[in-house]
DNA sequence: CAGCAGACCTGTTGGC
DNA sequence: TGCCAACAGGTCTGCT
């Protein structure tokens, strides 16, 4: 569900919210968010574990690369820190899958039946409590250690949770280069959409956002990536990264409840949407019906007549 | 290694 | 009203 836009607006109100607290208590109400979606059987262990690694700690920053997320963490002060060697080098990771939320609400407040994790945050601003609620439980969450990341466009390596290690840079990155991805999606032999959403070349883009930026580009969404030429695979790119900062402008694209930020609150961007979801009605340029076909599995919206087959090289 | 299909979940919506 | 199929913002694994 979340793609960059959204994940950010999320990341923006946990930093507010979080960073500089220290988790009193982390509860996992089912075990499964722990896991993958291919790896669902969880011990009773990993659960103790991860309570117990969290009970205590301090939260230094709310981090981000594409749509994964991870809270750097430090001893937070309790007596008997054994592990003193580990501080610094784990983090509180968290995915928010295609339905994840994460909420901030008062303790008391009654909880949602599709709650997977609860933590008690104690901070300046006072307690709360931190909720991660996801429908589908594609989503996830973990303590894992910090480890660097894919090089940038200038070779340096930004520390990221485990999960995010094969992670590109994502478009609002320092060190993203529209020409070295550019040039990375041109040795695809695959459809440009299908490129865009492999997260390891360029991390962020999702399905919506694919659809809305080779529509502004031009771009057929079966175009063959290593048919295009590189000006028009740089200019889908930079596409994706200005509609991707306008939509974070309005708080990201929600259509129901199941996209809020950290307050509850849905974003704005979804009466901007020029292509995605508008199947049957008129392209904004061209009045041709937007038609939805079905690529890699995802579905994918196009307007025809805007989006030829590309020239090719 | 690259590319693709299928699996992982729960819920909503639309057609008959 | 009921039932069933199709669909949903993502990622991981295992097979060619």
């Amino acid at each position: 569900m979340p793609e960059l836009p959204e994940v950010e607006s999320v990341r923006r109100g946990l930093a507010t919210w979080l960073t500089g607290s220290t988790i009193t208590r982390a509860r996992v109400l089912d075990a499964r968010i722990l896991g993958t979606t291919s790896a669902r059987n969880v011990p009773a262990e990993r659960v103790v574990s991860f309570e117990r690694a969290l009970a205590g700690v301090r939260v230094v920053s709310v981090e981000r690369r594409g749509k994964y997320m991870w809270m750097p963490l430090v001893s937070g002060g309790l007596a008997g820190d054994g592990e003193a060697a580990e501080v610094g080098e784990r983090a509180l990771a968290m995915h928010l899958g295609m339905s994840g939320q994460a909420r901030i609400h008062e303790a008391d407040n009654p909880l949602h039946p599709h709650t997977r994790a609860v933590f008690d945050v104690a901070g300046p601003a006072g307690v709360a409590q931190l909720r991660f609620v996801d429908q589908r439980i594609f989503g996830h969450l973990g303590v894992e250690r910090l480890v660097p990341g894919v090089a940038g466009a200038a070779g340096e390596r930004r520390l990221v949770a485990e999960s995010a290690r094969g992670a590109g840079l994502d478009p609002f990155e320092d060190g993203f280069s529209v020409p070295v991805v550019a040039r990375a999606i041109a040795r695809k032999n695959v459809a440009i959409k299908s490129a865009l959403l492999d997260q390891r070349v360029v991390s962020g883009v999702g399905n919506i956002y694919a659809d809305e930026a080779l529509f502004e580009a031009g771009v057929h969404p079966a175009t063959r990536a290593s048919r295009l030429r590189i000006s028009r695979i740089e200019r889908v790119l930079e596409a994706a990264s200005d509609v991707m900062a306008r939509a974070l402008e309005v708080g990201g694209t929600s259509f129901d409840a199941l996209y809020v930020n950290v307050n509850g609150e849905s974003g704005y961007f979804e009466r901007s949407l020029q292509v995605y979801g508008r199947e049957g009605q008129p392209c904004v340029r061209c009045s041709t019906p937007i038609t939805r076909v079905v690529l890699g599995g995802r579905s994918t919206h196009v307007c025809v007549k805007c989006q030829k087959p590309q020239r090719l090289r």
